[in-house]
DNA sequence: GTTTTGATGGTATGGTTGTACCACAAAAAC
DNA sequence: GTTTTTGTGGTACAACCATACCATCAAAAC
């Protein structure tokens, strides 16, 4: 059997083997033996291939991290709304907002990644620090190319309007989480907050 | 030395000590014997008053609920601003920026806790759901005062703006937490909100 | 003054966790 | 064909955790 395995890929599937583990029972209940069992190996593999829980989950949450991008940017791209400013927005803050099961475990696993990674230094902020600063300034370009098309009122400030969107819709998809929202409320809130800030005029 | 304890008392000193606790090291790495030796009392103690973990959690997430529903009172009242809508407005979504080490601690907990909730049956989402509907009715309710005023913009809906108000607030708070942003930089952001939606007139 | 009760300490126990260690087979290297 | 290396399994171990159990002693009740 030992035939040379591609190391990448088994760590690769080893990972989703603890984010699907996470996913049911929250990410301080995983334990090398839940991640062996869900990726049906032996503990002793996931030793080999990550040797050490802190590391194990060190890389889960970069993957994360990376992932995290990539949904945002496939979400733009599926709007197809090409370059229109307020599409895109609209794209990068509902991402936020968990609907189906799948993306409500992915944004669960990564608040708590993000909370825990408060308190262990272990997990110390990197990924969780460089990503908003890109979303941030992501998003008050666009802002700024929908004011100089006269689509915003031309007193909204670019930089603290796009700190406002992304706290907002952090905020929403924390409280759909939390139960506190449905999705569609959220969705609905997040809509009125963009009619506000691109007046339909008419 | 057994001189009839009074136990409420006795259970408040043990959750502060959880609290305080979980303020260092994360709410995860709270155990019996941690929360007896921060209290100065042996574990038997802790048993004795709480019997088992999962109750001590659930009354200590008990009382820090409580406590956020104090901090805001309180910070209303000091704004000494009477009926002002936009001065009690903006003493309740400051509250939820960590400003000095205590806040920090406290919300940190508190987020923490919330996130728990959400995969810990045991701890399941009353106090959670409760406390942030008051909040936005309330705030609802002062911003549709504001209106009436001619305060605000008058197709602002009171309601949904409510919404936005807090989970920017929410947003803003967590960015904190992890480092994203500065207390000082939250608060500008929230002020440049509020400040689109009360316009200062001349 | 005896008996009950409330408060406390200490310790044992059963379970779980992360990790280290030992063994072994199959392929690769030479 | 022998010798490394690489992948894998099983298991042992030390630490820690929550909780149950046993003992004690002072105050209260009577």
């Amino acid at each position: 059997m030992p035939k040379l395995v591609d190391h990448e890929e088994r760590r690769a599937h080893i990972i989703d083997a603890l984010l699907r583990s996470a996913a049911n029972d929250g990410l301080h209940s995983v334990t090398m033996r839940s991640v062996a069992t869900e990726a049906g190996i032996s503990v002793r593999l996931v030793q080999y291939y990550f040797d050490t829980k802190e590391k194990l989950l060190l890389a889960a949450m970069t993957r994360l991290a990376g992932r995290m991008g990539e949904r945002v940017q496939r979400r733009v791209r599926a709007t197809g709304a090409g370059t229109d400013p307020r599409g895109i927005i609209e794209a990068v803050l509902l991402e936020a907002v968990p609907t189906d099961d799948e993306s409500r475990a992915f944004h669960l696993i990564h608040t708590e990644y993000a909370v825990l990674s408060v308190t262990d230094p272990a997990l110390a902020g990197q990924p969780f620090l460089a990503a908003p600063n890109e979303m941030e300034a992501f998003l008050a370009t666009h802002l700024a190319t929908a004011r100089r098309s006269g689509d915003t009122d031309p007193t909204l400030d670019p930089h603290q309007e796009a700190a406002v969107l992304l706290a907002t819709s952090a905020g929403l998809g924390l409280s759909v989480l939390l139960d506190q929202r449905t999705p569609d409320q959220a969705t609905a809130t997040l809509h009125y907050h963009l009619n506000r800030i691109f007046p339909t005029r008419m």
